[in-house]
DNA sequence: CCGGATTTGTTCGTATGTATG
DNA sequence: CCATACATACGAACAAATCCG
C-alpha cells in the first residue's frame, strides 16, 4: 500500500494567475484572432457571463487591455475593440523597424548557445507547421511560433523593457497581419529570413542581423494593404 | 437677453474620471517623488482607507501602475515599488536616445505655428521656475514642466504610440531623475538646451534638432550616477 | 425636457492563497 | 506538518451616469 506522503502532488496549481489574467489573455487572443473585431463593443456583463465569472476579473482584464491600448474604454459609456487607422500602422511599423534592429544586434553580441538552440527549436517547429495548409487556426499557429521566434532571437539583448515594448507593438497589429497571412505566401519567404537570422546570430554579427532585420521590416510594411483595402476584403469575405 | 440655448455648458464635468484613474495618477506622483521609495511595500488596504474609498479603485490603480511598470504584483503576496537595477536605466536611457531623436525630427516636420507658440509659453514658465531656490517642491515642478515640454515638443510628430512609449521611459526613471535634479546645476543647462530645440523647430531643421537631442541624451546619461551611488546618497540623507 | 432601462463604477462581505509560529 | 494570521482575489448588491423613448 502507497502512504498518502509517498503520492505525487495532484493539486497542481493551475491557478498561480489571477483570473483576470486568464480573462486578459484570452480576450487579446480573441482581439489578435478578429474574433471581437475592430471597433466592437465589449460588454463586461456578457463576457462576464461566458467566462461564468463575476464582473470583477472582466473588468480588470478590460482595464488591462486599455492600458495596453487594445481598447478603448470611456467611464459610463463603454469599451470598444480599438480602431487602428492607415497612419497608426505605419507608425508602428516605423517603431518597429528602428527597435528591433536594435534588439537584434544586442541579441548577437550576448547570446549565448543554449539560446540558440531554443531558436533552432522553434524554428524547426515553425517549418512543420509551414507545411501546412493554410486555413485560420493554421494562420494563427504560425503566427504565435513567429511571434515567439522573434522573442526568443531579441530576449539575448537583456533589455527588458524593449522587449515588452516590442511585444506591445506586435500585438496591437496582430489582427491585421493575421489577417493578411491568411492570404498570401508569407510563410515560405518567413522561413528563408529566419535561417538568416539563425545564421548571423551564429557568428553573431549583430549588424549585419540588424539591417536583415530592418530591410525585411520595410519590405513588410510596404506590402501591407491600407486599412482602407482590408475592409474591403472583409466586406467580400461576408457576401 | 440672451437664451439659454446659447449660453454656454456650465455643468462642467469634474467627474469625467474614474476614481481609480485619480489614485493610479496619485500613486504615479508619489512612485515619481520618492513618497513611497523603491522596494516599499504598498498595501491595498491602507491606502484605500488614507484615499477614504473601497480597495477596489485601488486594486485597479495598482493594476494600472503593474502594467506600466512601475510596480511589481504577485498575486496573494503584494505589491511592491519596481527597483530598478543600473542595467534597466542604462537601457531606459538608450532607448530615450533612439526614440526622442525620432519623435524629434518628425516633429519639426509637422510642427504647426500655434504649436510652437505653445512650447515657447512652457519655456517662459519654465525659465519663471528655474530663478527660484532649488527645494524638493522646485524640483518637482521643474520636472513637470520640463516633461511637459519634451511632450509638446515630440507632440507634433503625431506619432501617438511612440508619445506614450516616451512618456512611459519618462516615468519610469522619474524617481532617478528628480533625486538628480535636486542636488546639480542642472536647470541652467535646460535652458540652453530647450532654447536650441525652439530655434530648431522654427526653421524646421529636423536633422539637426535631433542631433542636438541624442547628444544631449547620451550626454545626461553618463552623468547620471550609479544606482549603488544613489542609494549611498540616500543613506547620507538621513544619518 | 424628463423618466425608465441599461451599463458602468463602487462598496462590502466572503473565499482563497501565502507566510509565520 | 498543522493551525493561525494576514493580505489579496472574487462575488453579489448597491449607486451613479448615460442613453433612448
Amino acid at each position: 500500500m502507497t502512504r498518502l506522503s509517498e503520492l505525487p502532488v495532484t493539486t497542481i496549481k493551475l491557478n498561480n494567475k489571477r483570473m483576470s489574467e486568464q480573462i486578459f489573455e484570452q480576450l487579446c487572443d480573441w482581439i489578435m484572432d478578429g474574433t471581437l473585431r475592430a471597433g466592437q463593443k465589449i460588454s463586461e456583463d456578457e463576457l462576464a457571463d461566458r467566462f461564468g465569472v463575476s464582473r470583477m476579473p472582466v473588468r480588470e482584464a478590460v482595464r488591462l487591455l486599455s492600458a495596453k491600448g487594445l481598447v478603448e474604454s470611456i467611464p459610463y459609456i463603454g469599451t470598444t475593440v480599438r480602431v487602428l487607422t492607415d497612419h497608426e500602422v505605419r507608425e508602428i511599423y516605423l517603431l518597429r523597424s528602428v527597435l528591433e534592429p536594435l534588439a537584434s544586434s544586442k541579441a548577437a553580441e550576448y547570446i549565448i548557445d543554449v539560446e540558440l538552440e531554443q531558436l533552432q527549436n522553434i524554428q524547426t517547429e515553425l517549418e512543420k507547421n509551414a507545411k501546412l495548409p493554410l486555413s485560420l487556426s493554421t494562420s494563427k499557429e504560425l503566427y504565435r511560433l513567429n511571434k515567439e521566434f522573434h522573442m526568443c532571437m531579441y530576449a539575448p539583448s537583456r533589455m527588458n523593457t524593449l522587449l515588452k515594448i516590442i511585444d506591445g507593438l506586435w500585438d496591437s497589429i496582430a489582427n491585421i497581419r493575421m489577417r493578411i497571412a491568411y492570404t498570401s505566401i508569407y510563410p515560405q519567404q518567413m522561413q528563408h529570413e529566419h535561417r538568416d537570422y539563425i545564421h548571423c546570430l551564429k557568428q553573431r554579427d549583430g549588424e549585419t542581423l540588424a539591417q536583415l532585420v530592418k530591410k525585411n521590416l520595410e519590405f513588410h510594411a510596404k506590402q501591407i494593404p491600407s486599412i482602407d483595402k482590408l475592409f474591403e476584403m472583409d466586406q467580400a469575405l461576408h457576401q
